[in-house]
RNA sequence: GUGGUCGUAGCUCAGUUGGUUAGAGCGCCAGAUUGUGGCUCUGGAGGUCGCCGGUUCGAGUCCGGUCUUCCACCCCA
């Protein structure tokens, strides 16, 4: 009988307490970064019906779902085929959230009577893809989005980069903020004579930046894009500068291409509105990011660090249509995502988790015996109701041991009751760091405490 | 979904062209030291060599499959 070896899917992992004291800072520094400016928080379920998500996120996010096979008799009412595509459909009705937005937009236009609009939300949960595991990519992992629905108003948008400023000054994380606008990319389409091609275009266009100019063009020429119409790109990707400045030469280029024209516009409104508050991070204009949802309609942020090469670690962007196909039309909406693991892995690497982040006691209590841990038990009450963290060591053990386990465990002090300190109302206090001691009375060790 | 890669003690890793009983450092446990950790010394525990199968007199080592890790595509937080 060999018992198999515990293990967890692929792609999921185990936080231990130390890496969740340290998520736990991250998701409290975004939540509360939300909530000042006015979001409230949500939460959907884990599964959501399969129709409601399939077909929003493309044929590429259509295979990354994690479906849920139906309970009970699933073969019921299923021809056994090799078309297994087909066949999931019939077996499985339900599915994992693929991310937080397209639940979001079924709540809204579910509860649409309840809800006063702008509708301002935030929600931190999980999401599923059952992609391949890499560095930086899981097939769970976190998502912190912010949304406002409801709302057409470009203020939002400066609002959502003023949240992604501001969220990751305080982590004291390097980024660059890079903004770009749908519209636009979607007239360069236009002018370029492929208005029906924007996907094929915006994606070989993303990765510009990645593997270079050359091998874009050849990506696009696969797609079967003509070389008339690439060499018509190609001033276009290579502009450069202050934002106002290629805003000028896309409103020449894309001239009488009203809807690229929009896109151009509504940039320029962005980015004068930022000059009116000061972020500490670069926020800059980049006519090839693209970002892979195909729902975004408007502005498309993407938030880079500087300092580690991770792919993106907060995104979102504005979407003029998800409601509309619940049955909720012409309901714009604006919202960004933090990758909170991401995050984690960049905070990491570059060592900025804060030594204080630690939920450990602050002393711990040694217990010299039943006698001694009993009459401790007040002393700890004591401490507890000064607000100090205690513990009580739970065995009685070589005193070197609970040494070492309060050393471990990183907490400072350590407190010594004995039957010499219990004949003397005195504490005995050490201080782990340097082995110092000292002798308290009992109100004295909590005002000294107090004050550590 | 395509192609590749890794897996030996809790951790980091040795292990010769297949050869007898699979090693090291660190960590862990116990003692030296019954109220004092980090240092030192002594001793100890811990491995179905990821898993299943095959080749062979013999497999940690070779072959196939599978799972996992990491990587490049694809795509993305």
């Amino acid at each position: 009988m060999a018992i198999p070896k515990p293990s967890i899917p692929k792609g999921t992992r185990d936080f231990s307490p130390v890496e969740m004291v340290r998520r736990n800072y991250i998701f409290d520094t975004i939540k509360t970064a939300f909530s000042k400016y006015g979001y409230l928080p949500l939460e959907t379920p884990a599964m959501e019906n399969l129709d409601t998500l399939l077909g929003k996120y493309g044929d590429e996010g259509d295979r990354l779902l994690f479906k849920i096979l139906n309970s009970g008799d699933f073969m019921k009412g299923a021809e056994p085929t090799t078309n297994t595509n087909a066949l999931s459909l019939k077996i499985c009705e339900k599915g994992l959230r693929y991310d937080l937005t397209v639940p979001f937009a079924r709540y809204v236009v579910q509860h649409q009577n309840d809800i006063i609009f702008p509708f301002k939300r935030y929600q931190i949960q999980p999401v599923w893809r059952a992609d391949r595991p890499q560095k930086g990519r899981y097939r769970e992992f976190y998502q912190c989005d912010a949304d406002v629905i409801g709302s057409n108003s470009l203020l939002n948008e400066i609002e959502l980069i003023r949240i992604m400023d501001e969220v990751f000054s305080q982590l004291g994380i390097r980024i660059t903020i890079k903004i770009n606008n749908r519209k636009i990319l979607a007239g360069i389409s236009e002018y370029i004579g492929e208005a029906g091609r924007i996907t094929d275009i915006t994606v070989a266009i993303d990765k510009l930046d990645k593997m270079g100019e050359e091998k874009v063009f050849t990506e696009l020429r696969e797609k079967g894009i003509p070389m008339e119409a690439i060499s018509k790109i190609k001033p276009l990707l290579k502009i450069s500068g202050k934002a106002e400045e290629q805003f000028e030469v896309l409103t020449k280029t894309l001239a009488g291409i009203s809807t690229g024209l929009r896109g151009v516009e509504e940039m320029h409104k962005i980015f004068s509105g930022l000059k009116n508050i000061s972020t500490l991070n670069p926020v800059e204009f980049d006519v090839s990011l693209a970002r892979g949802l195909n729902y975004y309609t408007g502005a498309i942020f993407e938030v880079k660090a500087t300092d580690v090469e991770i792919g993106s670690i907060c995104g979102g962007g504005r979407y003029d249509n998800l409601t509309g196909i619940f049955g909720l039309p012409g309901i714009s909406g604006v919202g960004i995502s933090f990758g909170a693991d991401r995050i984690y892995d960049v905070m990491n690497q570059l060592k900025l988790f804060p030594a204080d982040v630690s939920a450990a006691s602050q002393v711990m209590i040694a217990n010299f015996g039943e006698k001694e841990a009993l009459f401790c038990l007040s002393l700890q009450a004591k401490l507890l109701e000064a607000g100090i963290r205690a513990e009580l060591y739970p065995d009685t053990v070589k005193l070197g041991k609970q040494i070492g386990y309060a050393v471990s465990r990183n907490i400072p002090f350590i407190a010594l009751i004995g039957e010499n300190e219990i004949k003397e109302e005195k504490i005995t206090l050490k201080r782990l760091s340097d082995g110092n001691q000292q002798s308290f009375a009992r109100q004295d060790l909590i005002e000294y405490l107090k004050n550590q």
